[in-house]
DNA sequence: CTGTGCATGTAAAGTGTTACATGATTTC
DNA sequence: GAAATCATGTAACACTTTACATGCACAG
């Protein structure tokens, strides 16, 4: 893809991760070619400015493997997760289920968190703060109806080939 | 509150929103404090280190009142949300139910978003795009029926006494 | 004929984290 | 006796956005 391409991959994810600026995605393409983890082939458009298309070398997938296989910091955030998740499709299927079974226990510690601040604190909280509680109650019960339905479906249907069913 | 109080009050909404360090948070206050928008009184305790314990002056709370009145950029993340959200108390309420509407309304564009490529570009995702997609479907089903349920109660609930029923 | 989309890129300015320094108390 | 919690703060470093520069095509 070309930079341009991966800015509005990204943007459309928007809702739950932010994109970068091209201030910082243009400097971070080169790093990554002088390192030689992707590679570019440039292609002039007939009408358009040319493009440059990167594409990811194998040291870059064998980096892309190191920095998943790392794992994530216990309280990692939503967005770190959804970045993860994106690029769960390089990792091996165990991988992908114990950092989906991680999510799991990291999520019901908040909620757990979460619903005992609802009863603790009594009656003494300002509107803002009830919104907050019962918004992040709302998202996490959400999410974890989630995870426990992608792992069942995970586990009991491991083979990475596609589904015929569509 | 004190600097530390405020970065443990953020950090239990972690996963929502990340907290700053303290690198951020204690110039910060030291900045709102030369402002005017908040007064410190140091309360010495017996066996632990002082305590700076910060209070928003009316300036400041007319500053807040002025940050939320300019409203959320169309595109805002989740987490701008949730600390909007969180200050909600500070809004009148007609100021409030206009944030959520509009939240909706994003929300709801993401999420028809979504759908469409979920639909559009047919069988041709990756694993981790597919469930990217599904992740984001999920949250935004949830946050929708929790927006619709919100404006419900607090349209047709609109006294801001406290109710009694506890 | 002004604005928007495509497409790349740089430099300055801003914002943030990490690492360090301090110092007492409690837990393993 | 080492590590964690409480509690504040600074300086160096990393990172990001904003603003600018370039240039063509197309729509209102």
């Amino acid at each position: 893809m070309s930079g341009y391409d991966i800015k509005q991959r990204l943007k459309r994810l928007g809702w739950l991760i932010d994109s970068p600026s091209f201030g910082s995605l243009y400097p971070i393409l080169r790093t990554l070619l002088e390192e030689g983890l992707v590679t570019v082939e440039v292609v002039p458009g007939f009408d358009r400015p040319p493009r440059k298309i990167y594409s990811v070398t194998e040291a870059g997938k064998a980096a892309l493997r190191g920095w998943l296989d790392q794992g994530v910091e216990p309280g990692a955030s939503l967005k770190a997760f959804v970045m993860r998740l994106f690029l769960a499709g390089n990792l091996p299927r165990a991988s992908l289920l114990a950092d989906l079974a991680q999510r799991r226990r990291q999520v019901a510690a908040h909620h757990k968190d979460l619903v005992q601040t609802a009863q603790g604190t009594g009656q003494e909280l300002s509107l803002g703060q009830t919104l907050t509680l019962d918004y992040g109650l709302a998202l996490s019960t959400a999410e974890l109806a989630w995870l426990d339905q992608t792992l069942d479906r995970l586990s009991i249907q491991p083979p990475p080939q596609e589904a015929s069913e569509h």
